[in-house]
DNA sequence: TTAATTCTTGATCAAATGGTCAAGACCGCT
DNA sequence: AGCGGTCTTGACCATTTGATCAAGAATTAA
């Protein structure tokens, strides 16, 4: 049965396989570097292929980065649009800092790759913050915002409950190496943060 | 009465106002652009002085990038000193907060500095996270779990505790971008995000 | 099989960039 | 004023790096 056939138009096999294979080697390479600290080469290298040939396939390194980006965009974003506004308040936000939390801790080079444009004034994707992810941000400060009304929740600033979440967990992921350098190398300490997160925000929510 | 005259021996008048300058366009350019992203050049033009004259004081850019994360290291660190043992938990865990929260308001340049060099796997301050830092974050812990043994404070993981608050403060100013881009450029978040951070805090310390 | 298309890369280029050098300007001291 | 040391910079160099090109190899469809 043919199952994987994304191959979009006028896209042929190879291209499909190799535009996937640079952009798992562009994450790598440009989370750890960042844009200006990463090389074509060692995209290509770590790509497994040539530099002209890597340049075959996005013709400049601005579109590499652009393109990693918009991918790993969606990703990023969709546990927010999981919270259902019928659902428990505390049961749902709960979710959401384990979906966030797990994110940290199986892709931290997305998380690392958006940190880095942030940090240096999100050059690329600034009109997306302001545009889509605004929207969503917006949209979900409005869910909260009819559960503090609901008495369900503690009133609380819905768009700094969201910005604080976001801190916390994406802070296990970019601060890795200073957590490790205090925690040491083989310890779980994301369930233990995930559980004193979760502690936080709930008893931050509990409605008195 | 001579007040200002911390200098150095051998280090000329001309030399301790060069330094200073140059750190400072240093701040400014690294933290804004990175490691990599910076160049010689940029930091030179901002100092107002030629190239040449910037690496007769540092040699290497490598020397530049160096001084200035460790002029900015101790500044980082010091709120975490004042936790008072005998204060009342509560108090001082807030003040830390606030302490923290002002860091990040007042300079966020050096929060972003530490901020990209974290990101990057700290090539350069990797020994300070594990010396100096990781002693200092121990210290505090214990502290912290004094006042829990004593009843004063709910059962908490006093490093997630340390992390988190970190987190949550130097997002502010990390992310800076981000939160202009949904809440808007003229509004004070500063204000709010420190009593929503102080409220999850406490909530959650509050022994009950 | 064959021809058209797609894919691949060694060689190469131009610009950017970290760093050097020699020569002159300036400063501080006597 | 005059002298030694400090400071300043235009010109220059070597390397890195993003990008191009032409020519050959592999794939695809007939």
């Amino acid at each position: 049965m043919a199952q994987s056939k994304p191959k979009s138009p006028g896209k042929t096999r190879i291209q499909a396989i190799n535009e996937d294979i640079i952009l798992g080697a562009a994450l790598e390479v440009f989370s750890a570097y960042g844009y200006r600290g990463t090389t074509v080469d060692q995209i290509a290298e770590r790509a497994g292929m040539s530099k002209p040939n890597l340049l075959y396939y996005f013709r400049r390194k601005d579109d590499i980065y652009r393109a990693v980006l918009e991918k790993t965009l969606a990703d990023w974003l969709a546990p927010l649009r999981g919270l259902d506004p019928e659902g428990e308040p505390l049961d749902e936000i709960s979710r959401y800092v384990s979906a966030k939390m797990a994110m940290s801790r199986d892709n931290p080079k997305a998380s690392r790759l958006f940190a880095n444009e942030m940090l240096h004034g999100a050059p690329i994707i600034g009109d997306f913050l302001s545009g889509p992810m605004k929207a969503l941000v917006d949209a979900t400060a409005q869910i909260i915002r009819a559960w503090i009304t609901k008495g369900q929740i503690a009133a609380i600033d819905p768009y700094h409950l969201i910005f604080t979440i976001w801190a916390m967990t994406q802070h296990y992921a970019d601060f890795d190496i200073q957590i490790r350098a205090v925690l040491g190398e083989n310890s779980d300490h994301f369930r233990n943060a995930e559980t004193t997160i979760i502690r936080l925000i709930q008893d931050g929510l509990r409605p008195r």
